[in-house]
DNA sequence: TTATCATATGAACAGCTGAACATATGAAAG
DNA sequence: CTTTCATATGTTCAGCTGTTCATATGATAA
């Protein structure tokens, strides 16, 4: 169906097989969106915040001074958890304080857990 | 016991929930493996790859040709995924099938899909 | 009001990443 | 042997990412 000319000869290509395949791709937007909510994970930063959130809410002060980071750092990395909806906050005063959105975090973060210890 | 200096006065910082919290996080070594094995699911043309891999093996030519992409870009990401060990690998004379290493990669996988529908 | 504290944000920059291109390797066929 | 086909690899480079630094915002207290 599409670019015949160039193709290799293996066995599956051009094949019923191969259509079944291509078909159980999902569409490119939903992979993207996938690779994108990964992509938040693929960080040691964000992936030791999110640890820490797993216990209780935290304050952005509390994060950094337990990670050993800057202020600066930390809050730029809550954005993007937070434009993310990984993450909900609420202020008090002066404090932000910032938790899980919900439970899908700590499952994702378990499965690779688990995957590790192999 | 840290730097007590210039910290902020949050809430937890310096109780023993804040100890607690601490004292749950894994260690560094570990948590770098974690954000590097999502860092793996953190690029949409491996997600691709893996993706078709679910249903069958395939040889390095029929990746390329079904996601229109370049035989070198794919025979990279193949060895990413392959050093990784989320893929393994079968020759057949000129041709090198690949497939998934186990079932953790459709776990993993699957979990976002379902953090995606909501 | 002004000062202070906690957080957010913008700019800059180094380091990483993924694709393209050219080329090398390795196996089978002639 | 040489040729051809499938795959692997090295290099280059543009684009992205995460941190730092400086500064701004926003709330409370004096």
């Amino acid at each position: 169906m599409s670019n015949t000319a160039k193709v290799c000869e293996c066995l599956y290509v051009h094949t019923d097989a191969i259509e079944q395949v291509k078909a159980k791709l999902p569409e490119d937007e939903t992979l993207f969106e996938l690779s994108d909510l990964f992509k938040l994970f693929g960080d040691a930063t964000r992936i030791k915040i999110l640890y820490l959130l797993f216990e209780k809410e935290l304050c952005v002060c509390d994060i950094a001074s337990l990670l050993n980071m800057t202020q600066s750092a930390i809050s730029h990395q809550l954005k993007v958890l937070k434009n993310s909806k990984l993450v909900k906050f609420r202020r008090e005063g002066k404090v932000v304080f910032y938790r899980l959105s919900d439970n899908h975090v700590k499952t994702i973060i378990a499965q690779g857990m688990e995957h590790l210890a192999e």
